[in-house]
DNA sequence: GCTTGACCTCGCCCCAAGGGAATGGCCCAG
DNA sequence: CTGGGCCATTCCCTTGGGGCGAGGTCAAGC
């Protein structure tokens, strides 16, 4: 270890495309240590063989990869490293490709459907239910499995469980928000909460609906209905009183019916 | 405008799906104005008509779009909307797409490339130069044309040019990061700096170099031709002095040479 | 020996887009 | 009258540095 191998921020920085604060914050973070430190003056040094790894970090960097990615990326070898890059890749195209689902329908929304939205009475009942965060990829796998379960339940109370399944979503489900969604069984009838299967009461109320056949029932497409209805709220000056919800069957054949609850009380 | 049409942040938020916290931004940003603040409490009132304009600006910032664009979006057509949003998403894939580039890049640096690099005595010299910041796009346009200036310029003074063109990258030329650039053409005698042609000396000292043809000469291809002499440099455990250079025409028919002037001082 | 200029240090404030927490005000229901 | 649910304001936190200012260091030139 020679001493002209060292170098103050500037020289190294050049050498590795980096500035002396971004060399700094690498310091400070462990990611690319200086060699040494001059007691005296606080001056750092770094080493020339650590080239390589400043310039590796700058290149890392300009695809924007967090430090804190690049960090644990630095440790593989070449191989493993292009690996997960290649599926970083990957996962910044999906999440491009989920945006750009977004976008279009957004777009859709201006072109309104066939249907419009009718309107609908709904009891006040007693639901049993199953809440949890699930991204758009579970969905399906959390909605078929609550429902076995939540219907076992009433089954097993030899309570009836005919009514249709009820999935609320509370917050959005894409593959970048994870709910939360709750399904629910409305039943009649008593029974005891276990485990994470809830009882709560659903208020009597009206709703605004829309039935969607299975075809456009996917993700993003069901996102249409959802705009229309959102749309159609807006158009009538009524408000959404509560998250909407999904409600399997749907009327008149369809997979399901996209419902909205709204406020019916006058306003003066 | 009616008081039941006005609505706390609580309840605005429901049905927009925008938090009260993002709520209190964009007021504070102009971007979404409550109807109306309670002077004595200081609460917030947001009208109902002021639903739709929330839920876009929600929906716009799932796919990440910064405020200031979502500002100036907002305020368009829904088609100029949509047009603006397709230009966004193609950009971001374009910018995607260089990424790969540059990651694809980094992966062959790993294989080496078939020829060493070799070493060369740079003779001092003085060089009539023009520096300018471009992206990649711009690049070969802008070498051609300082080319031609400063050649025009040289010849105008009577003075030889026969000598290769440099092209000095100071900073990384991508198409997200542009230069700076100069453009350099050695020469002997003497002769004043005009406008943005500028006069300045080449020490003396040793390159390493490589030539590239015109096949691998490309963006990013050539990105492996840096890559090989970077690695090579810190093989030997040299340090580079200065911003590498592209020198046409290069050696043995090649369309250039990929050059970095490195250290020959011996290291105690 | 002195200055000058380039380089270095540290420390603070700034960007976007909010999240979280602490503290206090407002209002409604029991 | 008291509790709970909203609401307000204020401060600090995040990422990856950029920019500025005060002051220390170092080598070169005079």
């Amino acid at each position: 270890m020679n001493d002209a191998d060292l170098m103050l921020p500037g020289e190294f920085g050049a050498a590795t495309r980096l500035s002396s604060k971004a060399l700094r914050l690498y310091a400070e973070q462990g990611l690319l240590v200086p060699a040494g430190i001059d007691p005296a003056t606080g001056y750092r040094r770094y080493h020339r063989d650590q080239i390589p790894r400043g310039r590796l970090i700058a290149r890392l960097r300009t695809v924007d990869l967090p430090l804190a990615r690049i960090a644990t990326l630095i440790e593989l070898s070449p191989q493993g490293r292009q690996a997960e890059l290649r599926a970083w890749l990957a996962a910044q195209e999906a999440q491009l490709r989920r945006r750009r689902e977004l976008i279009e329908a957004l777009d859709c929304a201006a072109a309104p459907t066939t249907a419009p939205p009718r309107l609908r009475v709904r009891p006040p009942r007693k639901l049993l239910c199953q809440e949890r965060r699930v991204h758009i990829g579970e969905l399906d796998t959390f909605v078929t499995e609550a429902q076995r379960r939540i219907r076992g339940r009433l089954q097993a109370t030899g309570l009836p469980h005919d009514g249709p399944t009820l999935v609320h979503f509370h917050g959005f489900v894409t593959h970048d928000s994870d709910g939360p969604v709750e399904v629910a069984v409305p039943f009649t009838g008593s029974i005891e909460p276990v485990d994470d299967l809830r009882v709560r009461l659903s208020p009597a109320g009206t709703d605004v609906y829309l039935p969607v056949a299975e075809a456009d029932a996917r993700f993003p497409d069901i996102l249409r209905a959802y705009e229309t209805l959102e749309a159609w709220i807006d158009a009538n000056r009524l408000v959404s009183l509560a998250s909407p919800v999904e409600i399997r069957p749907g009327t008149g054949g369809a997979l399901l019916d996209v419902t909205y609850p709204i406020s019916t009380s006058e306003r003066s």
